[in-house]
DNA sequence: TGCAAAGCAGAATATTTATTTCGTTTTGAC
DNA sequence: GTCAAAACGAAATAAATATTCTGCTTTGCA
């Protein structure tokens, strides 16, 4: 007689994929660490991994095949094969219910959000590629290394652009000042611009005031602005040293700020890569 | 001198699932008898053809392994599994293979931050849509709309997310508190949750630990939790009641946001939309 | 009808891919 | 800290799958 395994004696192991996820959930906590990962990579990209060798999987994840195998027994399969057969049952009918949803949901007259932004959101993207001349980063990253200090200043719509990338540059060792978000006393910082720094402004409509009278009172002390907003004509970029323009396209009335924050990601990356090559350069 | 193959002499073998199939069909004819059967399959069923293997598509055709190599020569490909490789693709509609997108990104580093974060960022908005249900917005929307008072949470990179969140939850005038984004404090605020209340806790690498705690606390009073975050096994996402994921992709090391950011649009205007609505049905 | 060229089936081989094994390291309880 | 159990990584082995090779059959043409 045969000891039997106590509490969690598997019920009979997954048959489809969407039983399969949930008896991954539920076990989650229970794994130990590598075979956390290999559930979390089944959970999170299952379509991927039917179509992987468990030797691209381990190159992916960083985790060694053997490891593959020990989950599936663990999870009470034979091998990672039997795994792999659901993940693929379910890939190709998930292409049937996909195509559905696709024909759904262009019938109903208004689209939906989900759809309807996204796409905008891609156009926009798409139109930042196009309208962002590279010379432009390099003139901007050029203009940031050289400040003493670089202060960020954006309001409401506009705010969390501003502090993305006021985050990123301070996480790469840049001395960075973000302008609080809060209303009336806002003005009063500006005191804080001194020679030698840089201000960054973010501004998209409707425009706020504050952050237009900050630019003002700091290109009135020649400290030079870059001005990330929608517009060459936008209240700021008038008198800013370097205009990036973002955020064209709208849908429904509600403007995507996703080319604005790829943006503020790509000028903060671009700008920590120069300080890594030049570091690097040194030695 | 060798003799050259006169007019068909084969324009580079096809890419994509697209081309092969027209290839197929425009040298159909010419095949000879076993080889129109496996050309016939691949172009009835590709999606089936993408996961079978060789054996198994011989039994499925009657045709014998050897002529799907000489199927797959007479096309212009070196073996079967370049033409499987075509299939899979497909079948993850995805535009270049897995296998070649390790490959690029790894030469990536020549590619400019530009064209790299707006690719990725494109690549993380089609899949939101895709793996998005309907249904979770519609929930999420159904419980915003059922709150005495929403609470959103959010620090670090996921800071900007949280407080355009918060402020367009504000603008369609629900009573929205928004945490502070300094740390230390954070932990004591969560007793202005109460009951009828609902959290919002947006979360991606690396998990902010003031966060985790503020979901627990919630948990434990009953009050149910909103999550935005990057896997359904993120430390947040286990307890929370809806988990929208969002920002799976990844370019050079740093994750882009904008997914994160539209998918916040994307409830946030569809709250809105509700709350309209349900105002015009009122007349 | 005879003959050469192409097509074909089946078995042999090469290659890729999954799984097992085993020594080492880590983890957790005392 | 010490020890035992569990987990891990790397390499060896087994299994599967793709590809090549060979001799036989069919086809097309004179």
């Amino acid at each position: 007689m045969t000891v039997l395994r106590e509490d969690l004696a598997d019920a009979p192991p997954p048959k489809t994929y969407p039983e399969l996820r949930s008896a991954l959930l539920a076990r989650y906590d229970a794994l130990p660490a590598q075979l956390k990962i290999v559930a979390q990579y089944l959970i999170d990209r299952p379509n991927d991994a039917a179509l992987m060798t468990i030797a691209s999987l381990s190159e992916a994840t960083g985790v060694q095949p053997s490891a593959f195998i020990r989950f599936s027994k663990a999870v009470g399969f034979k091998g990672f094969s039997e795994i792999q057969t659901i993940l693929r049952d379910n890939l190709s009918n998930r292409q049937v219910s996909y195509a559905e949803r696709v024909t759904r949901s262009s019938q109903s007259a208004s689209l939906a959000p989900l759809e309807r932004f996204t796409q905008s959101a891609i156009d926009s993207l798409n139109t930042l590629v196009e309208t962002t001349p590279p010379a432009n980063i390099d003139a901007g990253v050029k203009l940031l290394r050289s400040a003493r200090q670089i202060h960020v200043v954006g309001h409401r719509r506009s705010w969390p652009i501003a502090s993305y990338f006021a985050y990123m540059m301070a996480g790469f060792g840049a001395a960075t000042h973000l302008f609080s978000p809060t209303g009336p006393m806002a003005e009063a910082d500006a005191s804080i611009i001194g020679p030698g720094d840089v201000l960054v402004a973010v501004s998209f409509p409707r425009y706020s005031e504050e952050t237009a009278r900050i630019v003002e009172q700091t290109t009135g002390m020649k400290v030079p602005v870059i001005a990330i907003t929608n517009s060459r004509v936008a209240p700021i970029a008038r008198q800013a040293q370097i205009v990036f323009e973002a955020d064209q396209d709208e849908a429904a009335g509600f403007r995507s700020l996703a080319s604005a924050i790829v943006l503020a990601q790509i000028i903060a990356v671009s700008y920590g890569e120069a300080i890594a090559s030049e570091a690097t350069a040194k030695r």
